[in-house]
DNA sequence: GTCTATACCACGATAGAC
DNA sequence: GTCTATCGTGGTATAGAC
């Protein structure tokens, strides 16, 4: 928050938040309690309300991390060659996730669904991660030379979202493999 | 459940089970309460459980109540001609309901999804009702010729339960509109 | 800044009168 | 079969000692 925090306490808060992050996911935010985070993260459960003073408070931290870990995993997808290559690095990268989805569904997908039900929380935050990633995707299309670039990049991340749905639900990873895989064929036919 | 109920007691069961599906799809299962349902139901509070004994019997009796309608609309597909027009008016069906969708998501979908991180509640039950309709959509794929049925039948749900969620989070009916048109134009493409 | 003990409340479920 | 009143549990949040 504001500067030179002594360590220790940047530390307890960032376990805090990974650990949030962890347990919402496997779990589900209403299922999760503070006492259950406050265990993987290894602090008394009175304190965690010195980091945050509610649950409210614990998730938007947890939305923020997914942010910013999807703009790392979109930075170094950037630096490889071709779009259609950077399209098809993202695809691998779901697929390598496949029993993970499987268990669990998509780790941001889930959470997004399950905080349309929760009015409190700015849905505008949980929007703004998502379209980060739509951006990205029609912005890799655009540069195929695709005229449909936006409904392209939609369809592509909607098709994610589906499959981990899917994946999840019939707890089948090959779901996600074979879907991947022609997802990337896709891709390929449609190069200009 | 056995012969010759009174038409009360079977009146007040169907009260209660539509009302379950309407409000666990609207407020999400874990934010709805069982005098929530009562309240919807117009049934005093402590009567739920003369006809339910626990929350996981009145989600359970909701499955049930959204396979029976997830049967009966694909009885009514089954009448149009070829299976194209199947799937089409399937797609249709979705884009109408495009509204609803940016509300709340996939009525069976978002249940689905929340229904994973409720370990109590039989698993099988959900995919079983997935699975009825994406074996429907492969029959129909198979029927159009294709030998890659099994794949598309899982893409083409697939790809609907993504854009629910994205036309959810971005609470934006027309991603379902474009989303839709273009899947109409892939299965007409897919034809033999 | 850290941690324990606890207030407080909401919800699922039950007891028991009618 | 119907309904009211209430119990018990468990979870968020706080008070306040250290």
């Amino acid at each position: 928050m504001t500067d030179l925090q002594p360590a220790v306490k940047a530390g307890k808060r960032e376990r805090l938040v990974d650990a949030a992050v962890q347990v919402f996911y496997e779990r589900g935010v209403e299922k999760t309690t503070i006492a259950d985070i406050a265990k993987v993260a290894d602090v008394p459960v009175g304190n965690v309300y010195y980091y945050f003073k509610t649950k409210d408070q614990l998730i938007e931290a947890a939305v923020e991390a997914h942010r910013r870990r999807l703009g790392h995993l979109l930075e170094e997808l950037d630096r490889l060659g071709a779009p259609q290559e950077r399209l098809r690095g993202l695809i691998a990268g779901w697929v390598d996730l496949r029993d993970q989805a499987a268990q669990f569904g998509c780790p941001f997908g889930t959470l997004a669904s399950e905080m349309d039900k929760r009015p409190d929380v700015l849905d505008a935050e949980i929007a703004a991660t998502m379209r980060v990633l739509v951006d990205w995707s029609q912005r890799q299309f655009a540069e195929m030379g695709r005229e449909d670039a936006a409904e392209l990049g939609v369809a592509l991340i909607a098709a994610y979202q589906g499959i981990s749905l899917l994946t999840n639900t019939f707890r089948d990873p090959s779901l996600m493999k074979v879907e991947g895989d022609r997802l990337a064929r896709w891709i390929d036919s449609l190069a200009a």
